[in-house]
RNA sequence: CGGGGCGUGGCUCAGCCCGGUUAGAGCGCUUGGUUCGGGACCAAGAGGUCGUGGGUUCGAAUCCCACCGCCCCGACCA
């Protein structure tokens, strides 16, 4: 490709609202350009990367005898309504204002639904079907460039079986495709155990990348390999547990005590017995949560514990239901609530909680004698430095941003939609299945910012848009022009995808920077010095490194850097 | 949704607080010339409803109100 017919809009300065190097990179380089929040345009340049990528995607899921659909964004939105999902993305999908239709923010309710129509039989399964393929979401907040954008690409693909061996064994091999999918397209990357969220099903995990910017957090154990979204990461904490003596409850006034810290200092007691009270609705009811202390309620194990999702409590209801202000519910006479406590608190005794009243807490409670708790679950959120819950060492806690997610949703679509089949029995029985999504531009986005420096990006050959950048240092002396010329049509002979920078008039340290940017692996550079003793100069984008050798050794040079 | 910031040629921004010539700079773009190994130089040009609407005023990019758009933080700690 000629560079000087080539529609590249590259930019000397950065981008004002982007915040990201991925994002500012993207829109200097000419990949992108943004159209709306959230939503982008694919310039030539990344349209390039892009393809690249989903090629590699397609390869994988092929290889694992995946097959290739392409389904319909506008969907029928009785549809949605039939596995109650309209209301689970709530704001998040796109409703058609003129027609009874959505905009598909991932498909499990049509490649179920195709099921249904055409799968009768065990001897049928089992299948896994794919798509690549544009999904919606009306994203209260759009973010990070293409990272969390209104519309994107997704590779979606859902596995059909007869029972959940199979469900496993298709698990295991989207697991491994995608282990491929991510080491070829030059990630840097983990595993971590996750949170099913409003998908549902009875098990997930989480390709992640570490970054600063992710917007996942998650454990990591360095010593064992333990690694867990902090939606479901435990560790080994000791529980408050129970003190050998168990006083009478005791009305304590405290007054303009708010927080657990002053609290604690007001009674001169370390937080732990203290017992913190949240107030949440799920549905209808009102859930009080217990606390150790300052531990931190993590909303996605509440979800979890409750089945349902909750939400905390304004203060305006709050004063409503209980009669008390923030800082002074607890759990001892609470009338109308279900209370469910964090197992860390499990029997304990000797504890202080909120009294219902204002300025007054009530000392001395015991879970097992003043208090009915519906249940105790795992709901806090774990700290960097805790023990891991397998080996004990030092958990770490890194910032992360999801590329894929992989779930063994078993039959919670096919029973809302009926998609049954027969086993060798006769019997008619729900079909079990798996969903596994890949976020394409997180690839990218991921790549360059795990692949970049001040200058610009710098490609893994797998997804670089180009092999080569051949920059003719001058235009305007003939030899540098019909040596580049050649080598030009020489290399892609040869096969290689090569960028010619033949533009008149451009000065060499622009042809340079512009190279640096856009960033392929390999930059070749025609100039007068090097001509003249019949050499040619070549860059290595990743390590700055530069050769000058003879003219002829050019293509096997070329080959061998490029070759992996 | 809550909080903050921003909106001025294609891009990055100054001017606004304290209203008053013809609204500026750098980059980019056009034309001519000189250059040609790390974002060259000279000269001449083109290009702006100052986000939109309303208000105050003799006069508004500048002050006030509303709306729209974009970016960032937050949306457990009662």
């Amino acid at each position: 490709m000629r560079l000087s017919t080539y529609f590249l809009p590259t930019l000397k300065e950065n981008p004002a609202d982007a915040a990201m190097a991925s994002h500012r990179l993207m829109v200097r380089a000419g990949l992108i350009r943004p159209l709306a929040a959230g939503i982008y345009s694919w310039l030539p340049m990344g349209w390039r990367v892009m393809k690249k990528v989903m090629e590699i995607i397609r390869e994988e899921m092929d290889a694992i005898g995946a097959q290739e659909f392409q389904l319909p964004a506008l969907n029928p939105i009785e549809i949605w309504e039939e596995t109650g999902r309209v209301e689970a993305f709530g704001d998040t999908l796109f409703h058609v204002k003129n027609r009874p239709l959505v905009l598909a923010p991932t498909h499990e309710e049509i490649f179920t639904t195709i099921a249904r129509d055409n799968i009768k039989s065990y001897r049928d399964l089992p299948q896994i079907w794919y798509q690549i393929q544009t999904k919606f979401r009306n994203e209260p907040r759009p973010r990070s460039g293409v990272i969390r954008g209104r519309q994107f690409f997704m590779k979606d693909s859902y596995s059909f079986d007869t029972g959940f061996e199979g469900l496993d064994k298709s698990y295991g091999l989207h697991r491994e495709a995608y282990k491929n999918i991510y080491s070829r397209s030059g990630l840097n990357f983990f595993i971590v155990g996750a949170s099913s969220g409003a998908m549902g099903g009875t098990g997930s995990q989480e390709f992640m990348v570490e970054s600063q910017d992710g917007e996942d957090t998650c454990a990591l154990c360095d010593e064992c390999g333990y690694a867990a979204n902090l939606e479901v990461a435990s560790s080994r904490l000791k529980p408050v547990g129970r003190l050998g003596i168990s006083n009478p409850v005791e009305e304590i006034h405290t007054p303009n005590i708010k927080t657990i810290d002053q609290l604690a200092e007001f009674l001169k007691i370390s937080t732990e017995r203290l017992a913190k009270s949240l107030v949440y609705k799920a549905d209808n009811s009102a859930v009080l949560v217990l606390m150790s202390g300052n531990d931190q309620l993590n909303e996605a194990k509440l979800t979890a514990a409750l089945g349902k999702t909750a939400t905390a409590m304004q203060p305006a209801d709050l004063a409503a239901f209980t009669g008390a202000n923030a800082g002074s519910i607890g759990p001892v006479g609470l009338k109308n609530f279900s209370i469910i406590a964090d197992k860390r608190l499990e029997d304990a005794n000797e504890l202080i909680s909120g009294a219902n009243k204002d300025d007054f807490h009530i000392a001395h409670i015991d879970f097992n004698r003043d208090v009915k708790i519906d249940g105790y679950y795992d709901l806090r959120t774990i700290e960097a430095g805790e023990s891991c819950p397998n080996c004990g060492h030092g958990l770490r806690i890194v910032n992360g941003i999801e590329i894929g997610h992989i779930f063994k949703l078993g039959t919670k679509y096919s029973v809302s939609l009926r998609a049954n089949f027969l086993d060798e029995a006769g019997a008619e029985k729900p079909i079990v299945m798996g969903s596994y999504g890949i976020g394409v531009e997180r690839i990218i986005a991921c790549h360059i910012e795990q692949n970049h420096d001040d200058n610009g990006i710098k490609w893994d050959k797998s997804i670089a848009p180009f092999d080569v950048h051949l920059a003719s240092v001058n235009m305007d002396n003939k030899d540098v022009v019909a040596a580049a010329e050649n080598i030009y049509s020489e290399l892609e002979e040869a096969g290689m995808e090569v960028l010619y920078d033949d533009r008149q008039g451009v000065s060499p340290g622009f042809k340079f920077k512009d190279a640096d940017l856009l960033g392929m692996p390999v930059q070749v550079i025609v100039g007068e010095r090097n001509l003249k003793q019949g050499n040619i100069e070549l860059k290595i984008r990743k390590t700055g490194e530069r050769k000058i050798f003879p003219m002829g050794q050019l293509l096997t040079e070329l080959k061998t850097l490029l070759k992996n």
